[in-house]
DNA sequence: GCAATTCATCAACAAATCTTGATTGTGGAG
DNA sequence: CTCCACAATCAAGATTTGTTGATGAATTGC
């Protein structure tokens, strides 16, 4: 395997601690709907903006959600690419092991 | 006060909770193989045994894996059943919202 | 019974995480 | 330029989480 500053497991559970909190889980939820300014989420889960902030942060830094400046607003979209890593993840969890795994013992 | 049945996304933030710490990712990784002693898996991991009872405990109690006593030895197994409740909460998440959901706003 | 092995649990400490309120920065309106 | 609205950042404190070493419980073998 080429350089890894940071191995497959960190980066997985780096995705997984992302999506461990309900605050986050929420405002992805909401985010299901379509773009959205701070100043909805805010609104709608009745949460301190500080509080959203950091959570959209969080988000953010896994590459969860991309964020976009419109005049004072920003609106975070959820990013499906990413969504679509996680499922990848959980499903090399639950797949049988290939061959070439089962040769070298394991991982 | 009664037994409050906790929220879908309470449920959702302990499993990507449980999943979102490298030891444990390690340990689910074997798990993949089969069934496991903790012995086996301390070896494996080159982990202190209370460092992996204590994982393995947030493991079981997120229901991702279950365990099985044999002489003194306990056996460990990955529940394919939980991981597929995450695929399907990923999924949840990366699904366009129903017409249901779109009329009643959110959520 | 007694000793050894396997594992869970506990206490103590360290580190990461989350919340709150205040401050700062940025852009738009007047 | 000044003021206001929106949001990021910071500091402080509380809570949660993870690690380590010690102890306890269950099981096996002698």
């Amino acid at each position: 395997m080429a350089t890894r500053t940071r191995s497959d497991t960190d980066r997985a559970a780096d995705l997984f601690h992302a999506l461990s909190d309900g605050t986050r889980l929420s405002i992805l939820q909401r985010l299901r709907f379509g773009e959205r300014c701070v100043c909805d989420l805010t609104d709608a889960l009745d949460a301190a903006q500080s509080r959203l902030s950091f959570h959209l942060k969080v988000l953010k830094d896994a590459g969860l959600v991309t964020d976009r400046r419109d005049g004072r607003w920003m609106y975070y979209t959820m990013n499906a690419e990413t969504l679509s890593e996680v499922a990848d993840l959980i499903e090399g969890l639950a797949s049988m092991p290939s061959a070439a795994e089962r040769k070298k013992g394991c991982c």
